[in-house]
DNA sequence: AATTAAACGTAAATTTAACGTAAATTTAGC
DNA sequence: GCTAAATTTACGTTAAATTTACGTTTAATT
């Protein structure tokens, strides 16, 4: 398992100094902002695991990048507020965050939340290439690799390949496949999935009865083998 | 999806009352202990979605329960203590607690933070594979290993296969298995289920007559042995 | 003890659903 | 407008689900 990338955006030096500090001792990366768009453009291109979210922000208020971060992605965000009021915490626990921390707080207490947020999540930052047997799949271009002849693949094709040998071993069901291709509005038209796997194999030169890569779980979905 | 069943364990009768009236008005299930030796029963009798749990209670002290289901399952725990020091969160935190609110609290924030423990859990709260005796049973996919030879079942044997293996021991009679399999249209088509528990039979090599796994009880209906 | 009825197990036939593929058509990008 | 990609349509094949039929067992009834 790879290091927990976790990004602290909040104006303060001083915070920025002690939590660095004690996320780098606990094993954790650290990632720093000092304000909102940079903490958002941060969130877009490294990708953390965990956001710990001042929301007293001197561009935006902290609670409209809450927000933005929400509709994005479910990665959990600690919010860290000098508020008190209950009220207050309510709606930001509404708005999306998964946790929160008055200020002033043990660093300690910190750790301890962050550790709880990340226990249950598995995060797993995507390298640039899938290596396996004799295939190699680029993950940032539609392009694979079999026994070092490069075939290119279409948006989609490339889309399903991803989908299904990220987790290696793993039924992914066609719902799924659908929903994450095409949108959860052709989430039943599985005539769409059946035709781009047909695709997929024969660029892949797979064959559906005795496949290699892609395997038939009938009646619900399909796995990637290895 | 069904509503989320959530446990409170406390003595006082007063806090039984107004979270009770809460939790059932924000649609959940509610079920209440007074005690940590019958919360303890509930929680393996009526598996919950999430514990509520209270520090001060009579007859054992809360953390060591905390401790006891923590080691059973991951079902997200919010603790109530009475106590402020930041230190006591952290043990509390680090012992598998995964939220507290420090009495008196606000109901609605009770009822926010709820909302996000149980926002975060898209695991079930049934295990990936049930283990028995030389049968091993997977729940995300239709597949039994009998002494490690691979089993592949359909969709209908799998569902009923769970149905009965997820309650060891217990008699499910027959309505019930159809209305989960069939829909409550077909409650009374026995036949289905007998063609059914056939093909399961066969598939694990089990004898009507002499069951290892599927005993049936004639006139009610069937039970997983173990 | 014989008879009947109800419940179950199983095999076989039939129907339905799911999959794979080819080919035609439409859409999108250059 | 040309080309590649995506979508749509159609259909043969296979697996799964359902239906039917009937023999066996068990319990109740006469």
């Amino acid at each position: 398992m790879n290091k927990p990338r976790i990004l602290l955006i909040d104006d303060e030096e001083k915070i920025h100094q002690f939590i660095s500090i004690s996320l780098t001792a606990e094993g954790f990366e650290y990632l720093g902002c000092r304000d909102a768009s940079s903490g958002l453009e941060c969130f877009q291109n490294d990708k953390p695991n965990l956001i710990i979210l001042d929301l007293g922000l001197p561009d935006v208020d902290g609670s409209a990048v809450l927000v933005m971060i929400r509709k994005v992605g479910n990665i959990p965000i600690l919010v860290l507020t000098a508020r008190e009021q209950s009220a207050e915490k309510v709606k930001l626990l509404n708005a999306g965050a998964n946790d929160y921390l008055s200020k002033p707080f043990e660093i300690k207490e910190l750790i301890a939340r962050v550790k709880v947020l990340l226990r249950d999540i598995q995060y797993e930052p995507i390298p640039a290439e899938l290596h396996f047997e004799n295939l190699i799949i680029r993950t940032f271009e539609p392009m694979v690799f079999i026994k070092n002849t490069s075939i290119h693949l279409t948006k989609k094709e490339h889309q399903l390949l991803l989908l299904l040998a990220i987790n290696p071993g793993v039924l992914i069901s066609q719902k799924k496949i659908l929903v994450a291709i095409w949108g959860e509005f052709h989430s039943g038209d599985s005539h769409y999935l059946r035709v781009l796997i047909t695709h997929l194999r024969k660029k892949l030169k797979d064959d559906a009865e005795d496949p290699i890569y892609i395997k038939t779980e009938p009646g619900i979905g399909y796995r990637f083998i290895c």
